[in-house]
DNA sequence: CCCGCACGGTATATCGATAAACCAGGTGGT
DNA sequence: ACCACCTGGTTTATCGATATACCGTGCGGG
């Protein structure tokens, strides 16, 4: 910057305050600012403006895996976003386990950053607690949080029980939750869609058959297909599945397929998610809508807030779910049309 | 920082000294620095250090969309084998717009970052022979790009090759290669698929059709799907369908069935790209393996050699690709077992 | 005629860390 | 006895941009 101002015969500040828009320059030494900049070829050294001003103009999305297609469904939404605002983002992987988000969200990190939006699994409430970082964060996901923080979750447990309830109403009665956990030490997404499948049976007076909730590691297309074979291939009885992410709902279809039944005439599948490739497998996968676009745009307004006013109180946003009906479920055993 | 150095009773150059590992201090004070850090919960300022060390220990993967998955699969390998080596992997999304991307290869950004890996689509050779970016820089993609550059890309004619004359041997005739696009003013992926299935079909004595290579924007499942039904159902006679990508692939079966027709006996299909979603779709797509993890292998030795000694000649890098045959494919004709 | 203020711009201190030079005290070799 | 060198530090300058205070000049109002 030196090197144009001395150039242009002018000073550093000048130089800054052209290169800034801001007034208190005259036209014709802006312009001569102007050219000397890119004739030098000039470009502004950012860790430098930002240690200085503390802004940095991007903001950071934590996810635990980049390969999970709802996160990357996620990211990419978020990004189109940001961008027309001017805002850059940035999504880094967390790997999912407590010791790399806790480092993902060392503080250090985390000051690179104007906001930050984390999609934590691994950290715990405690975890979370103990940690105070004085960057703007919204978190998104199931897990329990202080209330101290800003946070959008979707409707979990309403999701699996609409989803549960369709399955019903279409006449399953042996329906297992692929992936889905009833107890566990720590609440997860896993936890609260098995919950919203266990309600929704109950309410229909069929209850919930502990061997069909089936947990799952990974979560993993493949895992989900080979669990969903071996237990059917073992005997186990069903006439509908409810997946706990889309993911696992696409490999339970093909771990059916490989058990030589047939979706949705001898077993019905419901994921969660809605993800874009969920309409073209199979016969169309029904799924839970976690509402995608609300949940960015609350996240979003979140994370302004309290980027613009630090002082805002913390919100927890609860997203809309909406079932999509596809072809991977029958119809309702009293439609009449 | 220097709060620590005061209520240590040392200099602040010490504090740095402890916090960066390096020699020169004693034990009995490192330990006191230490406790004095994590006591005042002192976190040290990454902009600074990067203005005055020039590094960042974080390297940058630019991509066109994060929610196409051979991106998101390709980020999730790349930050696996980056982590480990204590290095982090954050990942932009251009928007596969020309203009987007040079933003994103502004300099300013660039110099965020120790390494950059860059998979652009949108830029052509002259913008990248106009552009001289003094970060270590891989490309990573089917355009062509100037000499100079690090460039790492998959054998797409080759690959495409490979696909089609399994479809032949698989007793395929007319064989459609969705998304492919023969001529175009800038060579890129769809060209140089395309170009492998012209080979194939000439090699097997079958003059391409120009009416089988229909064109696509997005390469999207649902813009692939509606082409190959409409084509369909206005009267293209197909047997074979080669995907540019699995995500076409996986949209041509679907649109396939939508026209009444079934995948492998009326029609075959081969993607490319070997997604993880791809064996477990419909009866499992054959695909082209592009060697993902020797890919990833090579853009980031390239990128290293870089990072380590500014001077080293320029690599063209190709990598090996190699047929997964699955259930969308039928067995070859001639096959005895 | 003088004061006050807008305009266009400059000088300086500063953000937080680190590289490089320097320094005191002890130790071993000759 | 003296020099060289290691150990465990400290001091100082610096990375590149920006916030803040400051300074002439010209102009309108009282």
């Amino acid at each position: 910057m030196s090197d144009v101002a001395r150039a242009a015969g002018v000073s550093l500040m000048t130089v800054s305050n052209v290169l800034n828009g801001r007034p208190n320059v005259g036209a014709e030494t802006r312009l001569r600012v102007l050219e000397v900049v890119d004739e030098l070829g000039y470009e502004i050294n950012l860790a430098a403006r930002r240690l200085r001003s503390g802004r940095t103009g991007t903001v950071s999305l934590i996810v635990p895996r980049f390969d999970h297609q709802y996160y990357s469904e996620l990211a990419a939404r978020i990004s189109d976003v940001l961008a027309p605002e001017g805002l850059h983002l940035v999504v880094e992987q967390s790997g999912a386990s407590r010791e790399r988000e806790l480092s993902a969200l060392s503080l250090a990190r985390l000051q690179q950053y104007d906001g930050v939006l984390l999609s934590a699994v691994g950290l715990d409430f405690q975890d979370l607690d103990r940690i105070h970082p004085d960057v703007p964060i919204v978190l998104l996901g199931e897990q329990d949080v202080p209330d101290r923080y800003h946070r959008v979750k979707m409707g979990n447990v309403t999701g699996a029980r609409l989803a549960t309830e369709h399955l019903v109403e279409c006449g399953a009665r042996r329906i297992a939750v692929l992936g889905g956990r009833l107890e566990a030490p720590h609440p997860e997404m896993a936890t609260y869609r098995a919950r919203g499948w266990a309600q929704a049976l109950e309410a229909a007076g069929l209850s919930p058959d502990p061997s069909l909730a089936i947990p799952l590691e990974s979560f993993s297309i493949a895992e989900a297909r080979s669990a969903i074979r071996e237990r059917v291939q073992g005997g186990l009885e069903v006439d509908g599945v409810l997946g706990v992410t889309d993911e696992v709902a696409i490999g339970a279809m093909a771990g059916l397929r490989d058990a030589g039944l047939v979706v949705p005439e001898d077993v019905q599948v419901v994921g969660f998610d809605n993800l874009r490739v969920s309409e073209h497998v199979g016969p169309g996968l029904t799924s839970v809508d976690p509402g995608h676009d609300a949940m960015v745009a609350h996240a979003l307004r979140l994370l302004r807030q309290q980027m613009d006013n630090k002082g805002t109180t913390p919100e927890h946003v609860v997203s809309e779910v909406a079932l999509v009906v596809r072809g991977s479920t029958r119809r309702p055993v009293n439609d009449r049309k």
